[in-house]
DNA sequence: CTGTATCCAAAACGATACTG
DNA sequence: CAGTATCGTTTTGGATACAG
């Protein structure tokens, strides 16, 4: 019995192409966590000042959940404590800009409707 | 007290211009309705035949949500049963067209990988 | 044919305290 | 500094029966 979605991706399948890539950038957080990558690396608090409505344990799944889908890369810099961990786009993450940057044109638009 | 949600769309306030245009497709489905409606209008029930791993209640739900939000709208050409109903994009919802096309085609893409 | 009503399960998200 | 643990709330989606 063959199932109908024929879209993998990261071991998740999807009815259509598009569910999977709402599935990837989906929810109420990772394109505005994207949105901020975009450009350079950022440091966990830095993301947090950045995005002062989402709690530190949303970011931190979030965060994961980008991980796992080899969207973001994690860097840690120290060992010891205070540690230093940046967040940066992995090369497929890097695929992604041009997707959030239009959703974020869209949204700018559409808000001064 | 000013709250930090800048953008406004539908009287709803998001955060980021990004989570804004993520209200408005996000979710499971709405970017998979929007991708069946970019290039004709169809009826509720070929909807269905197109999506079939949707229910009719998520679907209906959506729908409506789409039709509040101004993005679809619904024509019913028939006033006694059996009715006929005919979803399309308003013209807000055809200014989505090409993100929905860009979302779709990263999530084929990335199946493919 | 095009939905709505009801009930339920699962996922997402938030608040807060606490840890390496 | 960078998270995790715990618990509760909200949102989302599914199954199914039924209605206009």
């Amino acid at each position: 019995m063959s199932k109908k979605g024929k879209h993998v991706f990261n071991g998740k399948e999807y009815p259509c192409c598009a569910s999977l890539t709402m599935g990837v950038i989906g929810g109420k957080w990772k394109t505005v966590i994207l949105y901020h990558l975009k450009d350079e690396a950022k440091r966990y608090s830095q993301l947090r000042k950045e995005m002062p409505a989402v709690t530190e344990r949303t970011l931190s799944l979030q965060l994961k959940t980008l991980e796992d889908d080899g969207i973001v890369k994690r860097k840690v810099y120290t060992t010891k404590p205070p540690l230093k961990v940046e967040y940066s786009l992995t090369k497929l993450g890097e695929t992604l800009i041009p997707l959030i940057i239009s959703i974020a044109e869209w949204g700018e638009t559409a808000s001064k409707t």
